[in-house]
DNA sequence: AATGAATGAGTGTTCATTCAT
DNA sequence: TATGAATGAACACTCATTCAT
């Protein structure tokens, strides 16, 4: 329950996150090799993901991984340290691969604006109630005391390109005159926590929630409106 | 990883959230007798929420409890049915005593409407970062799929307070004129969810934050302004 | 594993069977004052009975005792020594009052012998798989080790009564010259041990065996003509 | 205390016994690889089955068998699933080749038949309260309730083979003339049931009784005249 | 690189018994 | 006499990790 107290510019603060140095670099599985090697690297840390994403770090065995992985326990620990090293590996792994964010959002032009901003703010809230998403939020939230690593893994692979490509979406639409934004970063780090409003939030807790794309969409049309008072001309 | 799609209103969703029954009625404490016992039970519970808030219910052993109690083991469950059981009962108790909540806005009537959003924002963010609130929602996550109806209770104790007071004011300001607001509660809840832009956000992800009382009037500042743009007359 | 080497001469060995000292004098209920008083110590021993006799000696809890005859687990202490004590105390009460005996054969003469010999046969097979009879048996071979006394009360209350009624009704006939008996001691032994033919034995095992009325009486009736065949004249 | 009332024919109900299916199998130690390994699996059923039948299944804890066979708690686990495993492979080990049974009769022909059938009672006797024989015939009986398969598995390696041998003897003397005897099987069953009387059926509940080999001889002599008498031409 | 038996500290839980009230 | 909280040793079982093969 350490107080947080660092100093940091409000228009930087979302953008860099990563903290300084990772103490123990975490394993890696070698690149394949072409030709068709078991992967049994890969095979462990699929295996530990799907245990470790509904069981949580302490409820999930070295020996359930290596039974699931058809593997015996010790090949686990030759291709990872430890328990940590492998929940670790396990976590960059899926946050890399698995972690689908909004890059750009009009690919294809919009007739509108509002249109534009309802569907990304759609597109925001269905990524994030992915359940790999919740879930890897799930576990860095609980492991925060630790893993604190895991939340630059997280935020790094997961929020700041979203935050990004909003960013540079804005910016574009307030030099085309459209919005008038000052601060793009601050309006992107807006729009993404007001997408947040209920579905997300409700989800994250394993609150009842209606998730069909109705329900989605009636949330994402209240952001738009709501950005469009806050920034239309 | 299961879908939901219960059927909800949109102006009904975040002020009933109750879930229709609890399995398993929690074990309670005694009402401490007046002569002044120290009170076993209450000391159980205290530990054991200073150790689960710490390091969440798996990593948290009964010993460990007994021995900063300063009590027998067996003593723990004499009290409580298993420690699942003295889980949800330390949970229900601190979400009850401890978990303040803005009920009402303005006690001292503000200068002005800027002031008073602002000064409302800066409450609930500051309720919000407290460290026993950050334990308690990070333990609502954390066991989300192992002990669901933990998220009820939060939000019994914590949210909805705080979400009802908010739109009872509102619902003034908008009987006065003041501010146009057709649905208070779902602006209730757009305050709320704006208000956790950035600090509360990372301070639930462990990453760094200036939780500076001049960096939460920033965010505050920011929310009473994106609002009355919202919804000023 | 003991062995036994004890000197018996062969016509004493079945009657007298009692050994010399009991350790520790078992608790015994209080005589109940005839005013309706609560009785619970008779409570206490009906409830352990029942336990006792379903689960075993070690699998029977004191809790659980205390819990299933209304009292408190200090008053189980108040009533009996300890643990020991009460099973002891239990399985006392249970062989003096529940464990019916074939006391005399020919209540009403029957109008031949082997129809006698097939009843008697009949009864104490009736009266050894009854269930109370039945547990009780598989108590003393389960404690033979840790309650060895156990033996001596079943035979003094179970055995020893039809043991002794069998031999004086073979001692009358000897005399009436319907059998020819010189040992009538260990004609009723042999009476008794062929009586255990199949049922009783299966029963103890509790293997699948056919305990139906006609199923007795087949053994019965082989008993019976066996046993002519060894003592008619 | 189920009734049993399963239709059983009379000359069929000794010779087949086995109830349909075993549940769970068994684990097994896996067969000693030729060079001289000390087999910790069979060191761990030795010391358990020591245990067990001393103490019986309650009162023998997993660590007390660790500790006598010399390696970890942990180990046991590798080699059994759980305590109940380790006691049904101990009890099916031990039934299989400790439990010498009368597989014919007259290896040597003896005189003549009424020596023949002394000596087989003789050896019944003492094979039955050999104390091994007499352990596991406890450990059914007391474990009935909660493993009512053993007593399949004694019966199976233990008396059913008995039971056979002294059928097929008897049936040889039949058609010799030497015997008349209907039903060979249950002769057979008598002739083991009357074996019984007093010296198993004493030892069997550690009552004081007179193993010697001349008391023995005493009642298998019993036996042989009884049985004569019997079946005698 | 792969195995799986071995370990010993640790887990949550139950137990018979005590004792102040 | 009756209670029930308190105890600490014991229970069956699991754990991450090691290491000889």
């Amino acid at each position: 329950m350490r107080p947080h107290m660092q100093e940091q510019p409000f228009h930087k603060t979302m953008t860099q996150t990563e903290r300084p140095a990772r103490k123990a670099r975490t394993t890696q599985c070698p690149p394949r090799s072409s030709h068709g090697a078991s992967g049994k690297c890969e095979q462990i840390l699929q295996s530990a993901g799907q245990l470790f994403l509904q069981q949580g770090y302490e409820r999930t065995s070295m020996s359930q991984i290596a039974r699931m992985a058809g593997v015996s326990k010790g090949s686990l620990y030759n291709h990872f340290e430890n328990k940590a090293d492998l929940f670790t590996a396990f976590f960059e792994e899926r946050s890399r691969t698995r972690l689908n964010t909004l890059k750009s959002v009009s690919q294809a032009p919009q007739p509108d604006l509002r249109t534009a901003l309802r569907q990304a703010s759609a597109t925001i809230i269905t990524l994030m109630i992915d359940p790999e998403a919740i879930g890897l939020y799930r576990i860095v939230v609980a492991e925060a005391n630790e893993f604190p690593n895991l939340a630059d893994t997280l935020w790094h692979y997961g929020v700041s390109r979203t935050l990004t490509g909003l960013a540079e979406w804005f910016a574009e639409k307030h030099a085309a005159g459209q919005l008038i934004i000052e601060d793009s970063n601050l309006a992107a780090e807006q729009f993404i926590t007001m997408s947040q409003t209920r579905i997300i939030h409700r989800t994250r807790l394993s609150l009842p929630v209606d998730t069909s794309p109705a329900s989605i969409d009636e949330v994402a049309s209240m952001v738009a409106d709501s950005f469009l008072k806050m920034y239309a001309p």
